[in-house]
DNA sequence: TTGTAGGCGTTATCAC
DNA sequence: GTGATAACGCCTACAA
């Protein structure tokens, strides 16, 4: 590998004059800079990243941090984030935390001593002291799905409790009353947001909330299949079932057809998230928008203006949750 | 943030001493080794990777190239891979190309400056002969879904074509002769591959092809439910239709759905990658088991061994596509 | 067991 | 406009 101080050799020139038509900065007569030019492409010459960064403690790297690789959610976040970025020539470096409070805080000091110019984050575990204590530190990050007040501007999130609310009250209002929950994992703050929405929808029609009526899952197909089980198992009536994102529900209406019963003529079900598929599957998914794609495209645009002073971003932190109304959801 | 030297100066040593006990090298006197650790303690040190990588020429980062970043199929990819390096400490860093030629070589030439210790690339657009030129290099490389017999111990795959095979031949086992093919991009190789499997099958069945019961998808929903559409309008006679991937299958099911036709009963499908969804849509999918996870994982432990010799692999480089029987195929 | 010193490939601050 | 020359933070022979 060529390096920079070969290139300055060959074309009979300093280091400091092949560093500045590297970074075409300062000022450099046309034929000093096309000498150095052809010597770049005689040695095949290509700049060390490495190096570039130590020496200038900036690496046109943004830190993503995701809970995991796989899944529609993620996908989306992910190929929203990069789309915007590739465009502007930085590139994302990705990890997946598993939701794990010691992963969360070992690939964000990761992503900082790879010297990020600045971190994306789609945190579960860590505290918001903790984020709000690296807020103040180098690196800047911004906070996907999560509000906190007091970096408030670094936020962008949705308002997942009104998101809930939205999806039973809405099933509430189509007549139905015997209504099962399918929540996410208890330690995700979305999913208890969620919930609470749900809770609140409740309370609005006079129903109490009632545990024997909630299950919760791991955001995942399997989850959504062993809920159903588990209601089928207790012989609960039931009309609809709300669940807290779509891949749940994708496995409640698996296990409901394999009892035989029809969706929504016997069983409604309600998602969460509208991902891809959901407008795939049979019936057509009911469900709760959740622009994580435009969230992410936002979040670099953030990182974009902010850090590498490029374009401007007027997009409000907050985004608000809209019902897609399809074909799950069945008046009774 | 305090440097090695900091540490050195609090703890009375040198600075070879400190990056000793951090690199637990040669040997250190317990005592010392307690002090130079309390004064990282004390200085809440934290190294710096990038200088680290510079100085070593090693980065303890693998890199990854995939498709893109949404979609179960990279997804899955990604977490395996990604789960068996995390074990090992390493670390990945991912970037999608879009099967954009030059997007594809620009971002091998990202990875390889960031000091990647090994690639592992999922690339459709690079010729043989770049990769087999790229292998000479210094950084390993590692090819998933693509055989190249120059580099065959670095590739790691599945054998597409008898996939194909596999699958057109079960639709005619099950009495199908009015079959249709909803084909991946043609630019990509594994979908010209599993196209030829179809056609084998079919010529087996002595059936000749015949373009007008092709069609060439994006490999995504859109695509198997355009393709779907397609046929539909030419008004073909049909009782199956074989798709190139399981996005497709799945939006080729949504189109004949609302054609007000039965699957399986009026017409079956199917599918190819057994990607997560497939087990969860209606009917279930009947599809070629591809396991994306496992090669994943694979092509990790491939690298822990080769690179830094950890461990060793020994499962066979050609994965074999398997028939993944549901209910979306019937007999005629 | 520990310390010294040169080097990794760039950037950036000075002078000239 | 161009050239020395320190950094950047760490690793690694080589000595001691």
């Amino acid at each position: 590998m060529a390096t920079i101080y070969e290139v300055s050799k060959l074309a009979g020139v300093s280091l400091a004059t092949v560093s500045r038509v590297l970074n075409n900065s300062a000022s450099v007569s046309e034929k000093t800079r096309t000498k150095v030019n052809q010597a770049m492409k005689q040695l095949d010459y290509k700049p060390n990243a490495i190096a570039k960064s130590l020496a200038s403690s900036r690496s046109d790297c943004i830190g993503i941090l995701v809970g995991e690789f796989h899944g529609p959610f993620y996908g989306t976040m992910m190929g929203g984030i990069e789309k915007e970025f590739r465009a502007a020539n930085k590139h994302i470096v990705v990890t997946a935390s598993h939701c794990d409070l010691e992963k969360e805080k070992e690939d964000i000091e990761f992503l900082i001593s790879r010297n990020c110019d600045a971190l994306i984050l789609h945190v579960e575990a860590v505290s918001d002291e903790y984020l709000i204590n690296l807020a103040q530190g180098k690196t800047p990050i911004y906070v996907i799905n999560r509000y906190i007040p007091q970096i408030a501007d670094r936020c962008i999130c949705l308002n997942n409790e009104l998101g809930g609310y939205i999806a039973t009250k809405t099933v509430l209002e189509h007549g139905h009353r015997d209504i099962l929950y399918i929540a996410g994992p208890k330690v995700k703050a979305d999913a208890r947001e969620r919930l609470a929405g749900h809770y609140r929808a409740l309370r609005e029609f006079g129903i109490a909330p009632d545990v024997e009526r909630e299950y919760f899952g791991d955001y995942m197909q399997t989850g959504g299949y062993a809920g159903m089980q588990h209601f089928f198992d207790k012989d609960l009536p039931v009309s609809a079932v709300v669940c807290g994102n779509d891949e749940m529900a994708n496995g409640a209406m698996s296990a409901i057809r394999e009892h035989q019963l029809d969706i929504p003529n016997d069983i409604s079900v309600v998602g969460f998230d509208d991902v891809l598929f959901s407008s795939y599957t049979h019936p057509k998914l009911t469900t709760i928008e959740y622009p994580i794609a435009q969230m992410g495209k936002m979040a670099a645009q953030l990182v974009l203006q902010d850090v590498y002073k490029q374009g401007e971003c007027t997009t409000p932190h907050m985004f608000e949750p809209k019902l897609v109304s399809r074909d799950s959801l069945s008046s009774v």
